[in-house]
DNA sequence: ATATTTTGGCAAATCGTTGTATCAAGGGGG
DNA sequence: CCCCCTTGATACAACGATTTGCCAAAATAT
């Protein structure tokens, strides 16, 4: 069986020196046009492809980068890996994720692999309860990073929405469509993005001169959602409309409500949060407030690449802001007292 | 700013040499516990983590491997995905995946890029039309690769679904229930699972002595899903039953149904394939050909694992069983004739 | 007391690269 | 004819680790 081939079995089939063969390889040095075709050629014979890790090791500069997020399978959050990994492939990156599931101790071990692998940058949605200790393994080891969607102050690198203003608008419409009592639905813990949301959802009651907030918990996938609804009904049937924190949750409320025979958009109104795919297709369709997956995932990825190009610019920041979709699941409240 | 701390800077804040700082740090050698105890010390003033790249080069056994996917933000694959990773975490591996979309040129790139970066082992779902071409790297750099659900014969490892045996099933279910014209529903090229599931649905319209096949395409998306069975029912109105390729190509079908004001299970009934999260919180909840995706990733995982320890034992197959899972899309047709 | 083994640690070589410095050969100008 | 400059290629020393073999000191046996 033939060895790995190495720059040096390359060198030899050529009748050069090693150094001649990494020149060629990468097209710097001066080499004659003549050698140059020969090293060519053997490295073709050979299947040649060069150890990027001993190149890094050498260099410094390592072109792999890795991506922490909270939840993998999450539609808006594949969308978002996408757009970031498209970019930086074609820049000739080679991007892994890892998936925290928001567990910080997990998290925290995926992390040190990272750095143990020798990844050049990240990109990282922080887990619930960061704790500081997983910061400082950050910055100790110098690695370049760009944290979405929950902001640490000051520190990193970060792109992000504008999450107050979008749940405001988003009570803004159903008050203007006369909808008197609004739910706010889903999340579990005050995350920085979930607080934005729901003071952003209460400055729309207040300027309406509306009175307590309600908020329910829910874990973000459809199931939670569904059953979220049914409780939410059954402790306050007064409550006409919903905003929710993400389209996971809309959409499994919308079902809940099907379930009990209502129908999203006349006995209940929903607005949803990132206008994934299934938001488009789901019948009814979800009025939800948009913000371009694809395009955060590439935001993010040049964001990192800019840092990655200057480690020392100052800490940068970008939100982007949402855009409200009306589609089936929202309409005027069945009477108006 | 303090420099990336390395074996060196250790050995020198302990006061001992270099290789006896590795050797403490992998618990091999014999070393005094004095020293231990001091090196470890210095090891954690420092913030030291070993570089798994240049362990790995040196050692030529790499803790890092690749898992190459034709559909990264697909439900099933997801899951499967998610057992794969678990159980290779907790071996201590880090794993890596890249989404080829089933562009072979991609898929191509991406198989460079991790041989260039030294993956230790490889998980595959080969893109469709898989050129030798891509083979022949594989092989040539002997990484040890596991093939998952669409098989290259005698050459890798696999473990993958008796898909005709599953689509069988479902058609002898669907004959069982009274329906006489039934259609397959989804998938586009002919891959060699396609294959397989139309294989078995023949087989089983055959045996019940049913007529001329009918095969209608479709992405393998919900919104492809619904369109798909809108022509569907415009083409062929007496179809009653249709079994689908996989979940999200049934579950877009139901939506269709329900658009054009039929319902699943009553017009006409839907076999799904996989059973995702989706088909049992969807409603009406989908009947499908479940075959719990996490197993089949953790089973994928441990075949690596195997393979990776015993490089020269000879190829291994592993197939699992579909099992039919009864929801609410499926039901006698609306009448006998 | 001397001979023999065990213990603990290090020197040196190696993995597959890259970067810097050096060096021989060829070309042109004085 | 000698000197300088360019061209093309190589020698050598890193990078951050692992592995083998050796050697001193300490412990045990004779």
């Amino acid at each position: 069986m033939a060895m790995k081939p190495t720059l040096a079995s390359v060198a030899k089939a050529a009748g050069v020196s090693i150094p001649t063969v990494s020149q060629v390889m990468r097209g710097t040095g001066r080499i004659s046009e003549q050698t140059r075709k020969r090293v060519l050629e053997a490295a073709k014979v050979l299947h040649y492809i060069p150890d990027s890790r001993a190149a890094a090791i050498r260099s410094g500069e390592s072109r792999e980068i890795g991506f922490v997020i909270n939840q993998f399978a999450n539609p808006f959050n594949a969308e978002v890996v996408s757009g970031a990994v498209d970019l930086l492939e074609a820049e000739g990156y080679l991007v892994s994720i890892l998936d925290t599931r928001d567990d910080q101790e997990r998290q925290g071990r995926q992390m040190e692999a990272f750095i143990r692998a020798g990844r050049g940058g990240l990109m990282w949605v922080p887990a619930q309860n960061t704790p500081k200790q997983t910061l400082d393994l950050l910055r100790t080891h110098g690695t370049p990073t760009v944290t979405f969607l929950r902001p640490i102050d000051r520190v990193f690198d970060h792109v992000g929405l504008r999450n107050a203003e979008a749940t405001e608008t988003a009570t803004d419409y159903l008050v203007g469509l006369g909808h008197r009592n609004i739910a706010y639905l889903g999340g579990t813990t005050m995350t920085s993005v979930r607080k934005a949301r729901i003071a952003g959802y209460e400055t729309g009651l207040n300027s309406a001169g509306l009175g307590a907030p309600i908020i329910w918990p829910s874990d973000d996938t459809k199931r939670a959602g569904l059953e979220a609804m049914l409780a939410l009904r059954h402790a306050h049937p007064d409550v006409t409309a919903v905003v929710c924190n993400g389209d996971m949750v809309a959409l499994g409320a919308c079902q809940g409500l099907i379930r009990t025979g209502e129908y999203p958009g006349r006995e209940v109104s929903v607005i949803g949060f990132d206008d994934t795919e299934d938001a488009s297709v789901a019948t009814p369709a979800l009025t939800t407030m948009a913000v371009s997956p694809v395009n955060l995932g590439r935001k993010l990825a040049r964001m990192l690449l800019d840092r990655i190009e200057e480690p020392d610019a100052p800490v940068m920041v970008s939100e982007a802001s949402a855009k409200l979709v009306i589609r089936e699941t929202t309409g005027a409240p069945l009477q108006g007292r």
